[in-house]
DNA sequence: CCCCTGACACTTA
DNA sequence: ATAAGTGCCAGGG
């Protein structure tokens, strides 16, 4: 088996990348792909911190269906899901 | 190493 | 259905 190569957060980063379009994962499904799924929060708060370009953070929602929290705006996060889900 | 914070999830009232 | 409390984990100081 490979070893951890990277931290927790570099895990979070590339499954949430790795989210196709017009998809919307929870929390707790991107830590249990990034292979904790009990670190659901810690996901919450990697992806509040580090902020990436190539991150789609905004496909990333809570189990509830809520849309979570967004560093540009809950609004705007729904706005993008929403555009995304029909133009997928 | 200890303490605090946080875009969560689940249970109980 | 809503509110409050509890448990979880990782990062930063």
């Amino acid at each position: 088996m490979a070893k951890d190569r990277k931290t927790f957060s570099e895990k979070v980063y590339a499954v949430v990348k790795r989210i196709p379009k017009g998809k919307t994962l929870s929390y707790m499904e991107v830590a249990r792909r990034a292979g904790n799924p009990k670190a659901f929060r810690a996901v919450g708060n990697i992806l509040n911190k580090n902020y990436n370009p190539d991150i789609p953070c905004h496909r990333v929602i809570r189990s509830d269906g809520s849309v979570g929290g967004y560093n540009r705006g809950e609004e705007k996060k729904k706005e993008i899901l929403k555009r995304e889900a029909t133009l997928a």
